[in-house]
DNA sequence: ATTTTATATGAACGGGCGTTCATTTCAAAG
DNA sequence: CTTTGAAATGAACGCCCGTTCATATAAAAT
């Protein structure tokens, strides 16, 4: 038989967890049901059990899996630099990370509530290792005297809002291409911390100041 | 009998609403069940069809109230000035009413998937109108070359995610007080939107301000 | 050709769901 | 008192839930 033997969190069947990632993205976890998963795998119910232990392990090893992907893909682009030049990096890689797997997304912040503590506890620690990262890259930027921020963890929950909202409103083909939207978000990100530097250069022309 | 009469939206028993806000809140629309709402409320399930007519009706009622408390409540609190004093009433306006009412804030954004099409698009009509306030300030001082923003639209829903952003972390008795929290986000909307005189009074020495 | 193994079925389990409704309770109105 | 009628009960409706399991199928390994 194939049932699952480690301590979960195995490679749950990629058409299940697909299937899975795409239902609970679009009508939330507790209003999919089992069979409804199935169907979209052409399954029936019962066979799921042979991918995933239960229903919960289904949702958390998604959560995982994005938040690990995420860390790792962070990792793998955010190099080194001037703190102006990572905060830049950081800005364009959460926006294009973020709008390459809108479901993932989705359920990562939405069904939170969903998991159980122990769950809960894990993925938590994973988000926050997230902004640990960029409130470093805030820090550093206020010590060499880049950045003006009061408090490097509330600005780190602003950005990192700011910028995830993008996932609400953008749609593929829209009127606006993603380097321009990432352009956009970055200048803001710039003036939310007082990075003036960076901003003067899209400035030139209408109204304000120059450093 | 008492059997709600008109087309529904009426005036659904105080505690009845009050019940299912704390519960859609906490647990998720999806995972409340009647029977659960009516335990809280200290009645059997049947009673609470004498105040709403389906569950699908108690989540309208309450976001549909929400919605129309907070445009209500905007033209009442967001009179005249130029468009810096409007954009630091609205920043300081939606922080304090958002934080105000959490879950029913919380239920406003989370639940609006479990919504009937047509309900749906008449909170989302709501949202609009609300998110047109901030936009109309942001052109008018676009407009008068205070603000430096190269589209307004996205800027408008940048501004809303970043200061809705403070109700996922914010705790009563924090660190920081609900003024000094407007204040910080305050800069940094400033900032995002370029309006430079407004972040300068912040500036005056190396890193914090004096108000 | 036989055994093994992975994959799947489909029925069944106990239980919870939203909603309805005939009936009861009980305070206020007459 | 008696009548009214709003407020609430509690049983019942048909249905869907997550999960288990004995059984079937069929490809791979022997």
């Amino acid at each position: 038989m194939a049932r699952k033997t480690g301590s979960h969190a195995e490679i749950t069947g990629p058409r299940v967890r697909a299937a899975a990632q795409k239902l609970f993205a679009r009508m939330g976890y507790a209003a999919v049901s089992m069979r409804r998963i199935a169907e979209e795998v052409g399954v029936q119910a019962g066979a799921l059990y042979l991918y995933t232990p239960d229903k919960q392990t289904l949702l958390y090893d998604l959560m995982k899996a994005h938040m690990e992907e995420l860390l790792e893909a962070w990792a793998a682009a955010g190099k080194g630099g001037d703190p102006l030049a990572r905060l830049e990096a950081f800005v364009r890689f959460h926006i294009r990370f973020h709008l390459e797997r809108p479901d993932a997304v989705f359920i990562a912040y939405m069904e939170l509530r969903n998991l159980e503590a122990e769950n809960f506890a894990r993925i938590e620690a994973l988000r926050k290792a997230y902004e640990d990262e960029l409130e470093a890259i805030l820090a550093d930027g206020r010590a060499a005297g880049l950045f003006d921020v009061p408090d490097t963890k509330l600005a780190t929950l602003a950005l990192i809002a700011m910028l995830t909202g993008v996932n609400t409103w953008y749609r593929e083909g829209g009127r606006l291409s993603r380097e321009r939207i990432e352009s956009i978000y970055l200048d803001m990100a710039l003036g939310a911390v007082g990075a003036e530097a960076g901003r003067a250069r899209a400035m030139a022309a209408p109204s304000r100041e120059a450093e």
